[in-house]
DNA sequence: TTAGCTGCAAAAGGTTTGCAAATTA
DNA sequence: TAATTTGCAAACCTTTTGCAGCTAA
């Protein structure tokens, strides 16, 4: 009895300290949409758990794939719809990596991406490089730089040795 | 007679040296690309023209109707075919400057965009500017950047001034 | 003559839009 | 109930492709 409930009460712990990093998360984003008049349905609480679950830099139709495993016929404009709503609400930005579809991003987690033309790898530039880059952008032009919504492209450090 | 003469002289000499701006670089380039077993035709020329005498960025659809000033059936197609092969020879290159379609230069104006998301204007970065930044990425991640090929957004210095 | 181009029409890929039905608050 | 969202289908925009006929070398 003792263990049983000892047992219990650290899986309801483990059980709540897991929702705190994502549900808690996504709790709040839902509370914005709702104070912004908006309202919390499926289809958008499927959206933020695969933002807050999946991968990294997923473009709508990933976004889609992973909604329609729960809710299976979302359709793609829904998604085009949600995603630009929490861009408006500055939840989300979009970012161009390369010629095809755009990716999505919490806001917060914005970094500066240097796509590899040769073997097609993203890497994030270090934040320290980014705010440099933007000083000196804005010290020669007086332009507030926004890098990361277009990548960088060029070739990687491997890509370059590999060449020769 | 004599004056005649000269006017005439003087006339030659100018068209002369009006030649030798854009028509002798787009012989060049006409040579270069028979060289690589292409031909020159009608719309080859029609573009490189319309490169050489018209705004600073095109977008395929803009070289299309100034081609058709000229001939007026040439093809959207076959102008996507005509800078395609003209990027694979070396002579352009295209930019990105924002969401809608590519802009195409010569690859010897490369040059990075800085585009305002305010007031939609574009401006060049600095040369010097430029490589500083490619050095301090390539210093930062070992990356060789092309800055050029997407354009940077941002608020320009005057946007930025008028928007509080 | 023949490899290379071109025009036309159609397709592809990513994103947006119109609208009637369904859903949230 | 009223305002917001959604699914579906169609449109949009830029770029690419297939193919039969045309053309430069």
């Amino acid at each position: 009895m003792k263990n049983v409930a000892r047992i219990q009460i650290t899986s309801d712990n483990a059980t709540q300290r897991h929702r705190s990093a994502t549900e808690i998360r996504s709790e709040m984003i839902l509370q914005a949409l709702r104070n912004a008049g908006g309202r919390v349905t499926a289809p958008r609480r499927a959206v933020l758990d695969a933002l807050l679950s999946g991968g990294d830099h997923p473009t709508a139709e990933d976004l889609a794939l992973r909604v329609r495993d729960v809710h299976p016929d979302v359709a793609v404009s829904t998604i085009y719809r949600i995603l630009e709503h929490l861009e408006e609400l500055g939840v989300l930005v979009h970012v161009h990596l390369g010629h095809g579809p755009a990716v999505y991003h919490f806001a917060e987690d914005t970094h500066v991406h240097l796509v590899c033309r040769a073997c097609g790898h993203t890497a994030p530039l270090p934040a320290a490089t980014a705010r440099s880059i933007s000083r000196n952008v804005f010290n020669a032009s007086g332009f507030q730089a926004d890098l990361a919504h277009f990548s960088i492209t060029g070739v990687c450090g491997a890509c370059t040795t590999t060449q020769r």
